[in-house]
DNA sequence: GGAAAATACGACTAGTTCGTCAGCTTTGAC
DNA sequence: GTCAAAGCTGACGAACTAGTCGTATTTTCC
C-alpha cells in the first residue's frame, strides 16, 4: 500500500510500558546523533533506528512521521533557552541593564555551545515549520521578553514596548545563529556578548529618555 | 555508469552561443519560479529543465550540479542587496545617522519584498553554504559596514570599530529576516524600521560618545 | 501456566532524485 | 553546399527514502 504521509506531528501513542519509555528515549538520542553526525540532509528514520539500536516499525509507533521526531528535538530546545532566558530575566534583585547584560552572555554562550545541533535544527526547518504546534510555541517565547520590557521600562507607551520586545527578540536570536556560524573562542563570546549587550542597552536607555521627556529638548 | 556527485559549485562550461546564453537564463528564470512555487525541498533539476522548456541533459552541460543552480541565485541575490547597501551607505552628502535609516527601510522593504525566494534559499543553503566561493562571497559582504564605519566612526579603536560593523551586519541580516518571515504592511515596515534603526543609531552614538570621554564621567 | 494485550521486528513497496551518455539537431565558417 | 564543432535530447541506471504490515516476542495479569 502507498505510504500516504501523515503531516501530522504530534504524538502518535503514548509509550506505556517502561520498554518502550526507553525506546522513545534512545530513538531521541540517537536522533540528536544523527543530526550531529550526518546534518539535516542525510537524517533519515532508518538510520535514526538503526543508531537507536532499534528497528523502523518500532519508531513508527511512537513517531507518526520523520518531522514528528524533529519538531520534538527542536520544541525541547527552545524548551531549555526559554527556561534559561526565563530565570535570568525573572531575577527582580538585579537591575534590568545587569540582567540584559547576563541574559546576552548566557544566551550566547549557549548558542555556541550547541551550535552544531542548532544548526542542523533549522537546517530541518523547513519540514515543521508550518505545523500549528510551531508556530504555538515561537508565540509563547515572545512573551518572554514583553514581561520583561514591561517592567524594565513602565513608563513607555504599550504599542511601542511590544515593538522592542520583539526586536530584542529577533536581535538575539539572528545574531546568535550568525555568530555561531563559525566556531569562537571564550573570548570572541565575551567580546561579542558585550558588543551586542552595549546595543541592547543603549536602546533601552533612549526608550526611556524619550518616555520620561515625549518632545526633543 | 555511477552517478558520481560533483561537490564542485562553478560552472561546467561558459556558453558560446547565442541559444545556450538564453538556455541558461531560461534555467534561471525555472529555478526562480520552482523555488518559489514548489519550495526549495521539491526543487529538482528535472522540475527546473521542464519549467524552463529544456532537457535535464542541457542543463547540465552549464551546471555542473543542483546546488550550483541554487549558489548562482543566491550569488546573484547577495549582489543586489549588497549594490543597494552601498549605493546608500556612500551617499557622503548625507549624515552618517540619516544613511542608517534609509538602509534599515531599504534593506527591510527588500526583505519583505523578496521574502517567499529569499526563504526558499535559505532553505537550500545546506547545500551549498559550505562551498569556499559562499564563504567567499560572505566575507566580501561584510565589508561595506566596516568602510562605512571608518568613515562615521573616525575615533573608535579598529578592533572596536570592526566589531561593531560585524554586529551591525548580523543585526540586520538576523532581524530582517526574522521580520520577513510573515506577511508584512506597509505600516509594520516603516514601525520596525524605525525601532530597528532607532536601536542601532543608539549603538552608534554610544560608541562615539565613549570614544570622546574615554574615561566614565 | 496460559491467554490477551502491548510491543518489537524488518523485509518490502512504491516512490523520488541525481546525473549520464549515446545519438540526434543546429550553427556557422568556408 | 559541406562538415566539424557546439548544442540538445530524454530514456535510463543507480541509489535513496518514508512509511507499512504480517509476524514474532515480551509483558501483564489472572
Amino acid at each position: 500500500m502507498t505510504a500516504t504521509r501523515s503531516t501530522a506531528i504530534t504524538s502518535r501513542k503514548q509509550p506505556q510500558q517502561a520498554r518502550s519509555n526507553q525506546l522513545v528515549e534512545a530513538v531521541l538520542d540517537a536522533a540528536v546523533q544523527v543530526l550531529m553526525k550526518e546534518g539535516a540532509q542525510r537524517f533519515t528514520t532508518a538510520r535514526v533506528a538503526e543508531r537507536a539500536g532499534v528497528s523502523v516499525g518500532s519508531l513508527y509507533q511512537y513517531f507518526p512521521n520523520k518531522a514528528s521526531i524533529l519538531f520534538r528535538l527542536q520544541s525541547d530546545e527552545w524548551q531549555r533557552t526559554s527556561a534559561l532566558l526565563r530565570s535570568i530575566l525573572e531575577d527582580k534583585a538585579t537591575l534590568p541593564q545587569a540582567r540584559v547584560r547576563r541574559l546576552v552572555h548566557a544566551f550566547i554562550q549557549s548558542e555556541c555551545e550547541e551550535a552544531a545541533i542548532r544548526t542542523a535544527l533549522s537546517d530541518a526547518a523547513p519540514l515543521y515549520r508550518d505545523a500549528p504546534e510551531a508556530i504555538d510555541a515561537k508565540k509563547e517565547n515572545a512573551k518572554i521578553f514583553r514581561t520583561f520590557l514591561q517592567e524594565a521600562l513602565p513608563d513607555v507607551p504599550d504599542h511601542k514596548r511590544m515593538l522592542a520586545g520583539d526586536l530584542i527578540k529577533m536581535t538575539l536570536s539572528g545574531v546568535g545563529s550568525s555568530f555561531s556560524e563559525t566556531p569562537r573562542t571564550e573570548t570572541e563570546i565575551v567580546l561579542w556578548s558585550e558588543a551586542l549587550a552595549d546595543m541592547l542597552c543603549a536602546y533601552l536607555e533612549r526608550l526611556t529618555t524619550e518616555a520620561a521627556v515625549p518632545v526633543g529638548p
